[in-house]
DNA sequence: CGACCTAGGTATAGCGCTAAACCTATCATG
DNA sequence: CATGATAGGTTTAGCGCTATACCTAGGTCG
């Protein structure tokens, strides 16, 4: 039914391997005149190569995965910036040539299967726990490319893309600081499991040293990223910590969350207490008062993660395993100078 | 390198079939014991069958597209709502043992070379127009199972799945009315083209014809999804339609900009002016004053969607092509009486 | 007791493609 | 003029799997 290699050479009155060079562009030897008659053949035949065939035959399959964590329930992190990460690789591979498979991960097993069973080249992790990131072994992942992610891992195997997650903090806690703000809260979700959320406090940390301010442990709090959490941390410090002037978050549906649980319990932002959030959702600029948050290079992050897997399937290893992009500070309304 | 079928098969002393039906679970002639050997070499291997070598040789590929419009820069539409129900897709999809290629599509031959060159079972074309579903010819198309979401077709190659778009602009006008309001505007993007609008402004219009109301052609705009979009809006109606009490719109992102318009022009919401969003996105909870909204069936529309698919895979043909889902109202801050 | 089922397999022939080796006529060169 | 490059191909041998047809020993039945 569908028309292939064989028909077109058939028709053309040459061998298949001729087709097939000319299809793929190599500038092996085949004269301009059969090369542009194939070329028609192909065309009007409407002639669509089997991937299939293709990634059997070959070493390339063309192919990169798309793996994300799939516990249970959910499989996409509604997380709007995984989404937008998601849309820009979709993009860039595709540019190239590239198919992107996206499949939720639910067992460590399903990594291996997934990259066997497609023969993949390459694989962007999205959203795993460095943990997991450094728990691939070589036997279980060979030969794919591999770019996880805003991960901090270890592990040479896999590449890295992330944002600078301590600059990120860094620039936050100082706007705050520069606005007079001394009694700075931090939180975000389980830091010890999480690269990136230890890296944003390490920031808040050197930051607030830097400045001759005592780090309090007890102003730094474990918050999951949802509104709910954020609002109910909110009330918390209202009611427990009404020294608190300013407060970092890591994410921003958790900074909207705060600022809610704030007013709820009668706090103004930024008038009482002052909230920057992370990632510059596009909720952020919806919201009221607008949110102050920290902004992720996206685009960039996708286009690199692209051009180092590239990079990796090439074969040319660059030194640099990881690479990290620059953020910046997005100052809207929810931070101010603090009270008096 | 990776363990193939030939080399479990000379493990396990039997022919190369014999395993395939084994790991394939095909019910053919294999004893109990051949079948538990052969199982536990395939474990202790690690044996992963290669889904090209499948596809290639089998009529089926366990190979879903999902298929989304991808004009120039961005290929994933960044509606948070569009996201949600990729996720549930992969979810629903995965647990049937089908994979998902993503792939954002320029021009309308890709969609035939995706199909063709993955031998894609099927597809989900999420956010094309309806006019490109009423393109789609079965000689680019032969054989796949396809299901548009969101579409308005009358192709009987595509299966459909949407919400009640009708039913959920009648709820929406219809609370409006109870609440008291007589001038309501309606907002939404070109609604000649896609029928989700456009079923949503007949939905309006009935709802307004039902209670007495005459039709205001100059109450319906065209606006397209953003927030500058709906606070331009929202701006215009506070001074050229401050008669206007009320404002139905077809998304949230919309709503909000128009919230925020109509509050820049001074009007307060729900106070001077009610307006009602679309879709429950999660940011409409997190907006000041939380917006009114018409929430759909995400993960019914998933689920759907796959179902429909298999069927249509498996051969039985029901006789609905097109399912529709219910809506309902989620009454939130931004609907109120209309003032006095 | 020969025809025949049936359980439990095996053998063969591709699917559509690519990599690699091979072939042949033509031309230039020492 | 033999040698060899070079252009312009062709042939062969799979990649890993599935479908389909086939085989054989042991039991069953009329």
């Amino acid at each position: 039914m569908a028309v292939t290699l064989k028909d077109i050479a058939a028709e053309a009155g040459v061998s298949l391997m001729t087709v097939s060079n000319v299809v793929n562009g190599k500038q092996a030897r085949v004269s301009a005149a059969t090369r542009d008659r194939i070329l028609r053949i192909v065309k009007d035949r409407g002639y669509v190569p089997s991937a299939s065939a293709r990634s059997l035959a070959a070493k390339s399959s063309r192919l990169v995965g798309l793996l994300v964590p799939a516990e249970g329930e959910t499989s996409l992190t509604i997380d709007p910036h995984t989404v937008e990460v998601v849309g820009m690789l979709e993009r860039e591979l595709r540019r190239l040539d590239y198919h992107l498979m996206l499949r939720g991960i639910s067992h460590r097993t399903e990594i291996t299967e997934a990259l066997r069973s497609w023969h993949l080249d390459g694989a962007v992790l999205l959203g795993f726990q460095d943990a997991e990131i450094d728990r691939l072994k070589a036997d279980t992942v060979g030969g794919v490319a591999l770019v996880a992610m805003d991960s901090y891992s270890a592990n040479p195997l896999a590449l890295e893309v992330r944002s600078d997650d301590f600059g990120g903090a860094e620039l936050a806690v100082r706007h705050l600081i520069g606005l007079g703000h001394r009694r700075i809260a931090f939180a975000g979700p389980g830091f010890s499991e999480t690269g990136v959320v230890r890296e944003r406090f390490e920031g808040y940390r050197k930051v607030l040293a830097e400045n001759g301010i005592g780090f309090e442990p007890e102003l730094v709090s474990r918050v999951e990223i949802s509104h709910a959490e954020g609002a109910a941390h909110g009330r918390w410090l209202a009611a427990e910590r009404p020294d608190v002037t300013a407060v970092f978050t890591t994410a921003d549906l958790l900074a909207i969350g705060v600022v809610d649980g704030l007013a709820a319990a009668g706090r103004s932002v930024p008038g009482d207490v002052s909230v920057v959030g992370y990632d510059n959702a596009d909720i952020a600029a919806y919201v009221t008062p607008k949110l102050t948050t920290v902004a992720q290079d996206l685009p960039g992050k996708a286009a690199e993660a692209v051009r180092l897997m590239m990079d990796r399937l090439a074969g040319k290893d660059r030194p640099e395993q990881a690479t990290t992009l620059g953020v910046r500070l997005i100052e809207r309304d929810t931070a101010g100078p603090p009270p008096q």
